[in-house]
RNA sequence: GGGCGAGUGGCGGAAUUGGUAGACGCGUUGGUCUUAGGAACCAAUAGUGCAAGCUGUGAAGGUUCGAGUCCUUUCUCGCCUACCA
């Protein structure tokens, strides 16, 4: 017999695929929608590993749910703007543009060769006019609504990419991308008011039913809601300060008061602007501040001004007020009152610099006398040395009563602060989404009318100028207004924009007016099952959520208001590194594995260096090339081997030996259905031994089903291999053809998700027909007459008896005592208690 | 420092509600066929014992007739986050 052939099959499919355009969606209010998104990918160049798990994983759900009978959308898209087409124009003098559409279109055939059951008509790309032009649309509408903002402020900024980075995109002090120490910088930036909606954020977080608990926590910990009080401290020094603004959560712990610290960047660091000690303090601060030994060792450090405090429970008592560099000027007012024996780091401060401790709660088994020595004591309790608070109970009791007594004496007030700021979206680059606005003569803020919407990207632009290239593009650059000369904002919008409203592209992706209609995105969202990488838990999945309530804001017409219903995160694909002698990094094609050892290859005295499985990259050059592996294997075998070995949302391991089993496997499926089909042809018509085909077709479409319903993706390529191995046997049998026919086209229906060119080409075989249904369960072939009970004898199992189905526990007992059982165990001892549980076990308690 | 998650054979991993631990695959071992095989097929494969059996899900306790699964303590690893007042 011929082997499986996968290119000509693949390539067949495919083609019928695209020309009978299967994966076409439309609106059908007669039919239940199922919109199932992969998060799109930036065209860096080819597809990698990640993609064929994302999108294989994407697919495998999209297609069951077609063949449940769901109206199934599956999009797919291009994130394309970004500073690597930047960077990568200018290293080889090209154009991001093209750099862009060509890594597009060799992407775009990479997936289509891996067999995805993609509505490729609704194909975006965000670098489009055709896709920003809304987007730069939706900027002014939020303008209009007060949700976009321009604000001078410390930014972060990234010298190497000369760029301003996000306070999300600063990781350790570093540039996400660059990795360059972060500088601080005054800026004038467009921020989005995201913060507005902290708490509609944090509520909404409640109705994702369908999303990890960790992405939620995480969510949750950015928003960052605290409640607590503000207070104003009443102060007395030689400048001309009255009163410092803090908030804090622990208002009950007043009477612990020994200092009060500042940010450096609070307002009243501008009466020292001409100390040279305080300037010299603030040069350390920003240096200390945001390296991560730094941070490890949280050294605390201070510089004492000559203002006091005054504590406004205890008018006596006044304390010092410092600067400090742990007090962060975006939290709360960038000011914190000290009570150092309740809080670890102030308790650190207060020991650097020699300031009072005193203790104010105890602990609930200690007495009175109870004074915190080594350790700030930060628990539950009871509050002593606090006068007329003395005896309340902490936490709870203790804030709210002290709230209540500073809001009655007018010293404080109630307050919920948030940690989530206001997201910076203005960007120093050339390839982004241009900025809808312009300022004239006098600076003012000029938005752009809307008929003259989009402002495009200057083509041919200079990308080797400093900074960005569209601050050098002055005929661009000018502009008239209602006949006035006008200057157009060069930033362009961070590329976390583009990404916040795509999904909402895809339900309305040719049309003109406006980014989507009403009526589409009504039928269509909210995305049923989001699948992507846990890497965006906050950022992409936090800016999408609030576009939704920021586009909806007053505007009633939004049928969902979350924007992502489930949401998988799947794991990532990792590899063995190998370190050749010299300490380089090696592919695995350049190593073999000769004699249980690895070297390097064609250099056979280089031995190699075998590291931890990591994550692929290429700075590891651990990578893969799934092209080079489909031309090698198949995309049925890739997507079956990529699913295989791991729960889908944990990290799966590449193997090449696993691979090739799943390429051998595909073969020997093939076999299978030459077999079945021999068979079938046979025309046998006795019905000699059916019933176990029956029950196990029932039995596994069940499991399968439950499987796939769960993600539990590696389970249904087990059960794969477990229905071969039966079916290999089985079709040795005497079958009736007319059931072998019928179980195995159920059978290969529940291929079709996973290996869908070879599964749609073995039932084409038997049917000469492509439309399915996914198959029913027959309970009446679930039903087994015996029943293997487990006898267990104090609680120890002894043996498996196959018994009647329903047996009840009388009856079984006399099975039991006619067995050799009884000899060995019940001879001569009294039977103390039974438990019995139908249709499982019976446990015999006994004597011993 | 805080949060989350995970520890099951040589390896990746199964085990819907507490009810036969180790499905399925890889690897390994033995065999068949082959000029040969990194091919195919058959068989074995948690440990220990000739065996009946005993021991086994990171460790220690607990609840239960019964625990990989529930509770307490503890260890190890991974991920996220970080001076948030």
């Amino acid at each position: 017999m011929d082997r499986y052939n996968f290119k000509i099959v693949e390539n067949k499919w495919q083609e019928k695929w695209q020309k009978s355009k299967v994966f076409k969606a439309k609106i059908d209010k007669s039919k239940k929608k199922f919109y199932c998104l992969e998060m799109f990918p930036y065209p860096s160049g080819k597809i990698h590993m990640g993609h064929v798990r994302n999108y294989t994983i994407g697919d495998v759900l999209s297609r069951y749910k077609s063949l449940k009978g769901f109206n199934v959308m599956h999009p797919m898209g291009w994130d394309a703007f970004g500073m690597p087409a930047e960077n990568a124009a200018r290293e080889n003098n090209l154009d991001p543009k093209e750099w862009t559409n060509e890594n597009i279109s060799t992407m775009k055939k990479q997936l289509k060769r891996l067999g995805l059951s993609i509505d490729w008509d609704r194909e975006i790309s965000t670098c489009s006019e055709e896709y920003y032009k809304h987007q730069q649309l939706f900027f002014l509408e939020l303008f209009e609504k007060g949700l976009v903002y321009r604000k001078e402020n410390y930014v972060n900024w990234d010298p190497v990419d000369q760029t301003v980075l996000a306070n999300e995109q600063v990781i350790d002090g570093k540039g996400w991308r660059s990795g360059a120490i972060v500088e601080r910088k005054k800026l004038n930036q467009w921020f989005f008011n995201i913060s507005k909606f902290s708490e509609d954020l944090l509520k909404g977080l409640d109705e994702l039913e369908e999303w990890p608990n960790k992405v939620k926590i995480m969510q949750k910990n950015w928003i960052g809601k605290s409640f607590g009080c503000e207070i104003s401290f009443q102060t007395e020094g030689e400048l001309p300060v009255k009163e410092i603004k803090c908030f804090t959560t622990r208002p009950d712990t007043l009477f612990g008061f020994s200092f009060l610290a500042l940010s450096v960047d609070h307002e009243i660091s501008k009466y020292f602007s001409k100390d040279k000690e305080f300037l010299k303090f603030r040069d350390a601060c920003s240096k200390t501040g945001t390296t991560e030994e730094a941070i490890a060792i949280g050294e605390k450090i201070g510089f004492k001004t000559k203002l006091l405090a005054i504590n406004p429970l205890n008018p006596n008592q006044k304390v010092p007020v410092f600067f400090a560099n742990f007090v962060l000027m975006d939290y709360g007012f960038g000011a914190v009152f000290g009570c150092p024996a309740h809080d670890q780091r102030d308790f650190d401060f207060a020991k650097k610099y020699n300031l009072q401790i005193k203790t104010v709660v105890k602990p609930d088994n200690e007495n009175d006398n109870f004074e915190v020595k080594d350790k700030a004591y930060s628990g539950a309790g009871v509050l002593i040395n606090s006068e007329f608070l003395n005896g309340l109970k902490v936490p709870n009791d203790s804030i709210l009563k002290t709230i209540d007594i500073l809001e009655k004496k007018k010293l404080g007030k109630k307050k919920v602060n948030f940690r989530l700021k206001d997201w910076g979206v203005s960007r120093q680059r050339y390839w982004g989404c241009p900025i809808p606005i312009a300022y004239n003569e006098n600076g003012h803020v000029m938005p752009i009318p809307k008929n003259q919407l989009p402002i495009k990207l200057p083509e041919n632009v200079n990308l080797n100028s400093k900074g960005n290239p569209l601050d050098s593009e002055n005929e661009w650059k000018n502009i008239i207004i209602d006949g006035k000369k006008c200057i157009r904002e060069t930033d362009t919008l961070d590329t976390f924009v583009c990404s916040s409203w795509y999904y909402l592209r895809f339900c309305s992706p040719k049309e003109e007016e406006y980014g989507f209609t009403q009526d589409e995105i009504n039928y269509w969202m909210p995305v049923d099952q989001y699948i992507g990488g846990v890497e965006h838990a906050i950022l992409h999945l936090l800016y999408s959520r609030f576009f939704i309530k920021a586009l909806g804001f007053k505007n009633n017409n939004f049928k969902f208001t979350e924007p992502f219903k489930g949401l998988f995160t799947q794991g990532m694909v990792c590899h063995e590194t190998y370190k050749d002698q010299n300490n380089n990094w090696l592919s695995p094609e350049e190593v073999e594995l000769v004699e249980n050892q690895y070297r390097k290859k064609n250099d056979p005295t280089n031995k190699v260096k075998v590291g931890p499985s990591e994550s692929m990259s290429k700075s590891k050059k651990n990578v893969i090339d799934p092209e080079k592996i489909i031309e090698n294997f198949g995309a049925d075998a890739v997507r079956l081997f990529i699913l295989s070995d791991s729960p889908p949302e944990k990290d799966v391991q590449w193997s090449e030996q696993g691979m090739l089993a799943s390429y051998k496997f595909i073969q020997k499926l093939w076999l299978l259905n030459e077999k079945v089909k021999k068979k079938i042809k046979l025309d046998i018509k006795e019905i000699y031994n059916n019933s176990d085909l029956e029950k196990f077709t029932n039995q596994i479409i069940n499991k399968y089903t439950y499987n796939l319903e769960n993600f539990n993706y590696n389970v249904i390529i087990a059960n794969i291999y477990e229905i071969y191995n039966f079916l290999n046997k089985e079709v040795d049998k005497n079958i009736n053809s007319e059931t072998l026919k019928k179980n195995y086209r159920k059978i290969l229906i529940l291929y079709l998700p996973v290996i869908p060119h070879f599964a749609s080409e073995c039932l084409f075989d038997l049917e000469y027909d492509d439309k399915f249904d996914w198959p029913k369960v027959n309970a009446n072939f679930l039903k087994e007459d015996k029943v293997d009970f487990v006898i267990q004898i104090n609680g120890k199992k002894r043996a498996i008896l196959k018994e009647n189905k329903d047996i009840d526990q009388e009856s079984l007992l006399v099975k039991i005592k006619s067995n050799k059982l009884s000899e060995k165990y019940l001879k001569n001892k009294s039977i103390n208690k039974i438990i019995f549980v139908k249709n499982r076990l019976i446990n015999l308690i006994i004597n011993e």
